[in-house]
DNA sequence: ACTATTAACTTTGTAGTGCAAAGTACTTTT
DNA sequence: AAAAGTACTTTGCACTACAAAGTTAATAGT
């Protein structure tokens, strides 16, 4: 009994992923989730972050390679987008899967 | 159409309860919602912790009145005992419900 | 009897994280 | 040509997470 509750709550929590559990990082994938490619003010504004916060939380998750960037010029204006990469999207949905098994978990 | 994806991704991560961004704490409640009160050792085994680890991150949760602190002594041991509170209770259940709007967002 | 060892935690020290303020490298406005 | 704005990045500091070490008391070995 002790053992069942244990493996049943222990893989949904070892199971979740250390790079998203900042809310930052979560809210920036959801929305790479469903966008192509978005730049750095959409995101910005998307999250309500600001400037330094989205910049090194971007640095993190493209450390991990989980989002790719794009660097180009827009007029005379610098711009850069940004965009889950494969192994970005199966490892939010792996963390994704991680919290269902959670939520399901308590109830 | 901006806005629009603004407020739906907004909500459900601001709604999210920072104190149960980690997974330690995650578990802990977890274990709370479907047990009335448990010891330190048992919570301990169930998710894998070391006692240092534990023991502050109860500590952090107790300061929160998310879950309260029972002491005592079986035979001549020590034995602590942890259970959720009403309010501990109701920001797990905010918490979850915000993990699974922002999982049907991405979905 | 007195020195380990074990048990049940708590505290401490250190490495890592998160955040906004400040900095950089321009472009645009006045 | 100085000031203000844009699009970021870097820095500095406060906070967090973790395990090692510490505490207190019981029990076991010699």
């Amino acid at each position: 009994m002790q053992f069942n509750l244990n493996k049943s709550i222990l893989n949904p929590i070892a199971n979740l992923n250390k790079a998203f559990e900042n809310r930052s990082r979560l809210g920036i994938m959801s929305v790479l989730m469903v966008n192509d490619w978005i730049d750095f003010n959409a995101l910005k504004e998307l999250l309500d972050l600001t400037d330094g916060n989205l910049s090194s939380h971007i640095s993190s998750l493209e450390e991990l390679v989980y989002i790719e960037i794009k660097k180009e010029f827009v007029g005379k204006k610098p711009k850069t987008s940004y965009r889950a990469t494969l192994s970005g999207r199966e490892a939010f949905n792996n963390h994704l899967e991680a919290l269902e098994n959670l939520i399901n978990f308590n109830k």
